[in-house]
Parts: structure tokens; sequence; C-alpha cells
RNA sequence: GGAGGGAUGGCCGAGCGGUUUAAGGCGGCAGUCUUGAAAACUGUUGUGGGUUUCGUACUCACCGGGGGUUCGAAUCCCUCUCCCUCCGCCA
């Protein structure tokens, strides 16, 4: 959620902006809504005025009339003079409470309009309507072949060493879903593992392990709802949503809170596992562990001030790519267009894996500062140190990273001729300490 | 799954449908006293919205969330959420 002040101000910049996005959103509706919103407010207030001093005053009268009860005095007077003061405020009521149902309906309305309102690209985001605008940073292009015979991709690796099995996936899930077997499953333990501690022990942050089912609310202060909504899988019978990553949970860490301006950042770090349809992928990067509608992630995710979320954001892109350079992954970092960048974000970094086999750069971590985008709907807020007004937060998520990426760069460039894994040096002692994946 | 009890400010805890303010305590902040501190005493204390002479006052709302009854609701009714106790089941 943006801040509506702005929208009243420029509300034609608001558009401009959003157009950056190769997006669109109800700007002139909510200006109208809102407009209507004050009017009323006005009025109704006015009248709520009125009737608390009416009401006031019959209450006066009621000590008044109590009294003489008690002393055995004549009321009738008294009597008549409540129910004749009842009849001015009970017509107040009448008026307030018309009001207040339209009033319900247009904050309503407007509610749900402001939901539909991206958060505003940052001035240095890269303009462009999709991702062909994306700038490459150093390095850049692919490496050149270290290999003296022609690399296998992961499919075809993972099988023959049967460390992963598609066919006994797919019989239980469907297309889409593989089953982690023997060492390969021990290495995506590993790598969980190793990138938990780096990022705990090295980087700073708490660890957390969130519920991997929320509330829709959660997805809707996350920024996924409503947009996303068919993306999601979702409970049947009880309102809750499956992660689509842990920032959704993570988000909700401090929702309705108020924090210390000394507590932050709050920082957290989780693994979860995240669950997609992939509805607006389908038919895409079906082959392989690429894409499943579940995969395993690494999260960070921070609550920081809001001077300190531009720099926060390069620390966090250096965070992920400290797990590349521990793991031995040649990386590159893309800046994302403002078509590019997601709904809650105002800049964006994608940091791509070169994989051997397949011969492409696989995504493997987003790092987004969302500045007070997702505060706003989350009600997250912290107390200035000086002891100035509270303030929204602002909030910060990188992978850190995704898992099956890794798992297939580490199998493809880490392949030798007979078809065996050199393990990373790092994740060995996660591994029992051996050295390479063979077939066995 | 069944039965019952709860939710009040940063925390604890009062609150017959009304008569100017949600009592009281703890904590926090400021001040007095003191060489300094403690103690004591005094004052102060939240969030959001609207209007505004824009920095000043006024005003509205908020007692778990949302509706309702009433001239008037922390208080009565409905509903949802969460917590607690007991029974049953269970990794």
């Amino acid at each position: 959620m943006i801040d509506i002040n702005i929208i009243r101000k420029k509300p034609d910049w608001v558009k401009a902006q959003i157009a950056k996005r190769n997006d669109s959103a109800p700007i002139d509706a909510i200006l109208e809504l809102d407009g209507r919103r004050r009017e009323i407010l006005k009025e109704v207030e006015e009248l709520r005025r009125q009737r608390n001093a009416s009401s006031k005053q019959i209450g006066r009268l009621m000590g008044q009339l109590k009294k003489a009860q008690r002393a055995g005095e004549d009321v009738t007077k008294l009597e008549t003079a409540v129910s004749q003061a009842k009849a001015a405020p009970r017509q107040i009521g009448d008026k307030i409470s018309t009001l207040d149902d339209e009033r319900r309906q247009v904050e309503a309305d407007l509610q749900e309009k402001m939901l539909w309102v991206p958060n505003l690209p940052h001035p240095d985001t890269p303009i462009g309507p999709d991702e062909s605008y994306n700038v490459i940073h150093e390095p850049q292009g692919a490496a050149e072949s270290v290999f003296d015979f022609t690399p296998k991709a992961h499919w075809d690796l993972g099988t023959a060493l049967d460390i992963i099995d598609f066919e006994r996936g797919v019989k239980m899930s469907g297309s889409r879903f593989y089953v982690l077997k023997g060492k390969g499953a021990r290495l995506q333990r590993a790598i969980i593992q190793f990138m938990l501690d780096m990022h705990v022990d090295k980087h700073g942050y708490t660890e957390a392990y969130p519920p991997f089912m929320v509330r829709s609310q959660c997805f809707e202060n996350a920024g996924q709802l409503p947009k996303f909504y068919d993306n999601v899988y979702r409970d049947a019978e009880e309102d809750f949503m499956w992660l689509a990553t842990a920032e959704v949970a993570l988000t909700n860490m401090h929702a309705d809170e108020i924090l210390d301006e000394a507590a932050l950042p709050a920082s957290y770090v989780a693994y979860t596992p995240c669950f997609r349809r992939e509805k607006m992928s389908a038919g895409k990067d079906v082959r392989g562990i690429k894409r499943g509608h579940q995969f395993d992630k690494v999260e960070m995710y921070q609550f920081v001030h809001p001077d300190e979320s531009e720099a926060e954001l390069e620390r966090m892109k250096q965070h992920a790519i400290d797990i590349c350079d521990a793991l031995g992954l040649r990386y590159r970092v893309l800046e994302l267009a403002t078509g590019d960048i997601g709904y809650a974000s105002e800049r964006t970094y994608d940091i791509e894996i070169w994989a051997a086999g397949c011969e492409e750069w696989l995504e493997v971590s987003s790092t987004s500062n969302c500045t007070d985008f997702q505060a706003r709907r989350a009600n997250a807020k912290f107390r200035p140190a000086d002891g100035g007004k509270t303030r929204y937060l602002h909030t910060l998520n990188a992978s850190g990273l995704a898992l099956p990426r890794v798992m297939i760069a580490i199998l493809e460039n880490n392949q030798q001729a007979d078809g065996s894994i050199i393990v990373p040096e790092v994740l060995r002692p996660y591994m029992g300490g051996i050295e390479e994946i063979v077939n066995c």
C-alpha cells in the first residue's frame, strides 16, 4: 500500500510512475472515493458531536430524575423533559446510520482499489516495460567452458546417479514433482544448513522457523494478494494458504506492532518450502528441477529504519553473493527494470548463476527494497528514539538462495567425465565428509 | 470433537447502560529536593482519522475484530478470532 497522501497531492505523477511498470491502477476512482469519504466523515462527525452533547444532557436529567425518585418527589415534569429530549438525537441517529452505511461502502471500495496500486519504482530503477531492459552488472556473459568433455544436464546426471527420481515424483503428484534420494537429498539438506549457518553466524540474522501455512491476510500484507490469488495453494475449508515464499510469513513477524528504534534492524533468515501453482508459467521449464510446484528456499528478511533501507539493499545483495562465492558458483547481478520488478518492490536485484549443463543463467535470488509498502499493509511501525511520532518501517527481502537451482549448478558445474560430482568444500562437513557423489 | 471460563492502556487490575475525564497500582518520561544517586513529593503518559488561522486548537473513533439494540454501550445481544481449564482422540 502506498501513502494515499501522495495520490492526493500528485495523482498524475503517480500514474506516470505506475505506467513505467507497464501497469495501471484506478487512481481517478481512488481520488473520487477518498474525496467522498472525507465529505461523509466531516458530516457524520459533526452529527455525532451533536448527538453526544444531547445524550450527555439526557444523562444529567436521568441523574436528577433518580435523585427525585429517591426523595419521593413528583417526577412527571422530569419524565416529560427526558422523553422530549430524546426526539432530536433520535433523528440525528437516523441520519448518522444512513451516512455510516455509505461510509462503510466507500471505505471498503477505497481499500479494495488501494490494494491494486503497486509500489512506486525508485528513481534509479532502469526504466523499461519488460525484462529485456534489465541491466546486467559484472561479471557478465557465460563462463568459458572448462570441460574437456560435453557437460550433461542435471536431469541426466541425477538420474544416472540415482539421486533424483523424476518418475516416482510424477507417480505421486504429477508433473513438476520429483523425489530426491540418497546423496541428492543429503546434498540439499547440506546446502540448507550451510546457508542458514552462514547467514546466522557471519551476517547476523536471527533464524526463524515460521508456519508453512498462513492466513490469507498475511498474503495481502505481503502484497501477494489480491493480485496473485491464482498462483497460491489454499485450504478448501479453512482460511489457510501455503507459503509461496517465506517472505509472506516473515513480513508478518511484526504486523500490528510498534518496535523501538533501538530494536532495529530486525533481521530474520528462514528455511521453508515454497508452493506455487505456476499458472503463469504453464509449459515453461518443465524438464528437470528448475521450476517445481514445491521447492525449498532460504530467505532473508529485514525490518529497518527508512533511512537505512537503500544501504541495506546493497548489503543483502552481498549476503546472497557471499553464498555464491563460498559455493564456487559463477554469478551475475541484474538490476531489474521498472517493468520487471515485483509488485511490492521499488528496486530489485536478481542474482543468476551459470549452469554448464543446460547452458543457462538461473535466477537464484531476488533482493528487493519494499520501502513502506508491505509495512503499511501489515501495520508495522517503529517509535523513533527522539520520541517523535511512530513511523512505518521499511522492509527488504532477499533469497539466500533458492535450493533447486543451486543443486542444478553444483551438479552440472562440478561433474566429471564419469558422471560423478565433486562436493564443494564448504558442504563436506555437512555431507559426512564425502568429497564426491559417485555412481554405485 | 465435547463442556465450561476469559480477552480492559507499555504491564497488572477495577469498572449497577448515564450525571465532566476508564478507578487504583507498577513501569516510563519531566521536575522539586540532593555534591551525585536513591527515597519521597509533584506533574505527565496511547493509536488512528478529519478540520485547521498549519502548527495551533477543535473534533471524531478506538476497552480482541466485525455487526446490532439504545437518546446514550467497556457494560446488553449476535458473530468471528485468540487464550485458559476439564474430557476424548492423537505424532
